[in-house]
DNA sequence: TCGGCACCTGATCA
DNA sequence: ATGATCAGGTGCC
């Protein structure tokens, strides 16, 4: 059975247009949460493991200590939790908000409610955003999970299932219990577990790569060269671009990752982290990628953010994440077995003028295009409450882009 | 300021 | 089967 002391159920009245669980937790905002039932979702805190479930009513939370908690101490399970989904903040009218400034959010935002910023610990935020580099989200949490089983504290382990017991637990079920494990949570490792001197060695060895240099070093900076407490000041003593400039200092950090720890940390909701996904959508719906700003420079990844303040204002960052969080593929819940095949066919070979008037130098530039054709498959299996697949479909789906390939002659 | 390249690793695709 | 490319970038020249 779980090992550890475990709260009974509380609830937070709250309705899927405010917070979508399953997305939010699987957007790529943190990379630690666990799927410990079918639907039901836990994580390891500084000092005991919270577990979340959620109907179209309400959020439903407990907590699992590792020593029983004495009798006459508060439980604050609902106060963290409140806290760590920024509760306060009304999403509903922000959607209403945006929607209005830009046809294009409302277009792509209907089928994404309730995409709302965690409001997460500084100091794991950065670490998380310092492995996400060059990186995927799947092995950023095998990362994470692995910095928290080396230098984190074990806080006990929970049960995980494929079916749930009942909220209310009348009936020790005895059926549907198909293959039960156990799991071990972890607390985030402190700052200075993680300035010990055999960290980068050791993080190597687990697959971290260069980050394990970064991490080692950022954790040595925060300990050792900054006040006590110096990333929570940041939230309240700086504003978005002090704190920024702050977060740039540190190894591994550049504008992307700092935008990132501002948005989902410090209570920076107009800060606007452009990666490879964001800078697609700022192509393909808000017509950068063109003459001045072909490529992201640094000059460039301004612009964009301050296009979408202009667009979003001062929340700019919780709605970019809703169109990130649209445009991302990984949606796989019931999602398997997708196939993708390309087919390229060569459309046009021509010689242009160049219209850019930007670099004189180059008078003509040969343009290739080509039609790309993505074909993308998915076997889509529906599985009812007792995990057995009631129906299979397979989706088809064409992305059509066009290539360019230029050649640049001087004339 | 801009472009180019190296950097760890594992998955996916041609 | 094996090489190229990509994945929520950063640092350095």
């Amino acid at each position: 059975m779980t090992k550890g002391y475990s709260t009974s159920w509380g609830q937070l009245p709250i309705s899927l247009n405010q917070l979508c669980l399953a997305t939010v937790l699987r957007c790529g905002q943190s990379f630690r949460w666990k799927l410990s039932g079918p639907d039901e979702w836990s994580c390891g805190f500084p000092d005991r493991i919270i577990s979340l479930r959620q109907n179209p009513t309400h959020l439903h939370y407990r907590a699992t200590y590792p020593s029983p908690p004495s009798p006459s101490s508060k439980d604050d399970t609902e106060d963290i939790v409140r806290d760590y989904f920024n509760l306060s903040v009304d999403l509903a009218s922000l959607y209403e908000k945006w929607s209005t400034a830009d046809p294009n959010f409302k277009k792509k935002a209907g089928e994404f409610r309730g995409v709302r910023m965690l409001r997460q610990d500084p100091w794991e935020c950065l670490i998380g955003f310092i492995c996400s580099s060059n990186n995927n989200i799947s092995r950023i949490g095998q990362m994470v999970d692995k910095l928290c089983m080396t230098y984190g504290k074990p806080l006990g382990s929970l049960t995980h299932t494929s079916t749930n017991p009942p909220l209310a637990s009348s009936t020790p079920s005895t059926i549907n219990s198909p293959t039960p494990t156990q799991v071990e949570y972890y607390s985030f490792p402190s700052i200075e577990s993680l300035t010990a001197p055999d960290v980068e060695e050791t993080l190597r060895k687990l697959g971290f790569g260069y980050r394990a240099k970064y991490i080692y070093n950022t954790a040595c900076m925060v300990h050792n060269d900054r006040p006590k407490g110096f990333l929570n000041t940041l939230r309240d003593e700086k504003n978005y671009k002090e704190a920024h400039e702050a977060l740039l200092e540190f190894s591994g950090v550049g504008p992307k990752v700092a935008d990132c720890v501002c948005l989902m940390s410090l209570d920076k909701m107009g800060a606007v982290p452009v990666d490879t996904h964001v800078w697609q959508i700022a192509t393909r719906d808000y017509k950068f990628g063109k003459g001045k700003h072909r490529s992201l420079t640094k000059a460039v990844y301004d612009a964009v953010g301050d296009h979408f303040r202009e667009l979003w204002g001062d929340t700019a960052g919780w709605a970019h994440s809703v169109l990130f969080t649209a445009d991302l593929r990984t949606f796989a819940d019931r999602l398997e077995n997708t196939k993708t095949t390309t087919v390229k066919t060569k459309v046009k070979v021509e010689v242009k003028e160049e219209e850019d008037e930007e670099d004189s130098e180059i008078k003509k530039e040969e343009i290739e295009e080509e039609v790309v054709k993505k074909v993308e498959s998915k076997r889509v299996r529906k599985r009812g409450a007792d995990g057995q697949v009631k129906s299979e479909t397979t989706i088809v789906k064409v992305e059509e882009r066009t290539e360019r390939r230029t050649r640049r002659r001087r004339g």
